[in-house]
DNA sequence: TTGTATGCGTTATCAT
DNA sequence: ATGATAACGCATACAA
């Protein structure tokens, strides 16, 4: 019946622990402790180590990391927080992460949140109740109760994709506002003047660089952006891109001829929505998105993008929050990773018109 | 300098324990950890309860549950070993793991093996070092080391996606074969007999499955299916899937009418294939894939595939262990989830040929 | 170089 | 109903 159960009581029971290679060795367990572990102080002669270390092999001794724990008070785990991990973009971040910091012995525990905050305020204490050695946020709000949550408990936070206002823990960020500027200068060259963005909540650090990249770029160049061809999208997702390309289309006078979207999903429903009307890419109206998740080459037509560094960034963070583990000064607080102009087939060109 | 580390340690000093909120509620410790304990045997008086518990409250305690977990021998943490998370088929397995367990107060460990055997038998060992309460194995082969590995261990393990040949774990699946007999009859429905496959190794229960599946239904078709037609990829990339096609078309003296790809990852690479090459989908040849990962409906044309109720499937996972957990007994030892065809525009018709 | 002893914060088994 | 106490397996300051 409890078979499973049973057999991992005798398992745990039969766990050749220090003692045990001790024993067998006939040395006190904690001369198997030093030998075993490396960096721990006073040296061993050789041959008391050697023989230590082959019976702990024959016995299969492995170290009970929750002991140790419990007596380092480090777990050599981390957490990593995201909104959802069915969102194209964690996955690469992820292994960036395990690059960085698998070789050092580290775990990582992964909670989705759903986008629901006090889901993540919730997931924090847990993960402080593991006594997580870190953790990596890529929620970032640039007012975070979740951030100040981890300081007060004292936990090392590194922010990944996102940073707060203050820039109050270190981060490793996309350098989104100049990847936005690229990218609306190129949809300047092309000659398109009638633009529409679709913007995301601006309490993301991502979302208001990409806005601000937009707009600094427009005011620069003179080319005005009515309200009506603004819409702000609750969530960064196909269907709500869909939804806010819907609006677009029937404000005003006349549609876009473009749409900057703030990323690569909302720029898909963006797609979907333009497909449903009849209105084809690029002829009538264009689309560019932000991300370079996956695929979006083989849709038809080729989104044009900007490509992110996901895993770069992942493992960047990786490093910080190691350096951070040693005691090294976090310097600059926020490190930019930088991305590149994919132009594919979404963005057309402006041919036919002159400018007044 | 090391400002971080000191406040952890700080933090990590002013934590307050059970004793401590003893020592506020004039009670003993052990009285503490009953009250707060749901399921502690021996009951305690109302007002006692009462005292300690918004003493308690006050002071903030949270229970160490590394501790906690060294006395009872169980982590509340659970492992998930994938081959690569960036593979679109996992986020929504996790998702549902989650969903499963994060209720009842687990945590769940992602490692990505990098396809590495060796790396993932010493992710098992660090997993076990760690005392997971259980494994979740989304790599199983039919003759799986690991499985044995975790087995020995007396590690709780269910397989997901995939199943050892003798079944000797529980396991959650898709049921490919019937999968692939309905996509592999549609084909055969839509008038194509040269038909060419691009397999997986053998190895895994999904690739044999979809196997057996394509070939069960030709063979009772009366369909032939020559060697020339058949290809194996080493991995389920879109890579590998391209290579293999180019492998496919310039095999035998004309090219087939239809692909069926053991994924959709090999399916895309066989669509950019057949794209450099100048062949159009479907009118030169058609092509199907099997998972239904995101976006495959955006892509020109919109891929026909099987779609997989992977959510379900890390759901249904999760409840699995659980059970083990509770001693249950396992029945059946895999547990088949149903999925459905998708006909999209990648799979034509085969109108001009008649059957001689 | 190696052994001794203590504590990490719980849970659980004794008493009382 | 509550208190005392012994593990859990390891790391480490201190002794020898």
């Amino acid at each position: 019946m409890a078979d499973g159960k049973t057999k991992r009581a005798e398992h745990r029971a039969a766990r050749v622990k220090l003692s045990d290679v001790a024993a067998a060795s006939g040395v006190h367990y904690s001369t198997v402790s030093r030998v075993l572990r490396p960096g721990a102080k006073g040296r061993i002669s050789d041959d008391v180590a050697e023989r230590v270390r082959s019976v702990a092999k024959e016995l299969g001794y492995h170290p009970n990391s929750i002991a140790a724990s419990l007596r380092t008070q480090s777990t050599r785990s981390i957490g990593l927080i995201v909104h959802d991990m069915n969102d194209p973009v964690y996955p690469p971040i992820l292994s960036g992460i395990e690059d960085a910091l698998s070789p050092q012995g580290f775990a990582v525990l992964v909670s989705n949140t759903g986008y629901d905050l006090n889901v993540e305020l919730d997931i924090v204490n847990r993960m402080a109740a593991r006594l997580v050695d870190g953790i990596f946020l890529a929620t970032t709000r640039l007012q975070d109760p979740v951030v100040e949550r981890c300081q007060e408990l004292g936990i090392p936070l590194v922010s990944v994709l996102r940073q707060t206002e203050q820039e109050t823990s270190p981060a490793v960020v996309n350098d989104c506002y100049g990847g936005m500027r690229v990218m609306t200068e190129h949809v300047l060259a092309s000659g398109f003047r009638d633009i529409a963005v679709i913007l995301a909540p601006q309490y993301l650090s991502t979302a208001r660089e990409r806005w601000h990249g937009i707009k600094d770029t427009l005011d620069q160049a003179g080319v005005a952006l009515p309200d009506h061809r603004i819409v702000a999208v609750p969530r960064m997702s196909v269907k709500e891109g869909k939804r806010a390309t819907e609006t677009l289309l029937t404000a005003g006078e006349s549609r876009p001829d473009v749409i900057i979207c703030v990323n690569d999903l909302v720029a898909i429903g963006a797609i979907r929505a333009c497909r449903e009307v009849g209105l084809s890419i690029p002829s009538d109206v264009s689309i560019t998105g932000y991300n370079d998740i996956p695929l979006l080459d083989m849709i038809n037509p080729a989104l044009t993008t900007v490509r992110m560094q996901l895993h770069e960034i992942g493992k960047a963070a990786g490093q910080v929050m190691l350096a951070q583990f040693e005691g090294q000064p976090v310097t600059p607080m926020t490190q930019r990773v930088g991305c590149a102009l994919l132009v594919r087939g979404s963005l057309g060109q402006k041919s036919e018109s002159q400018p007044t």
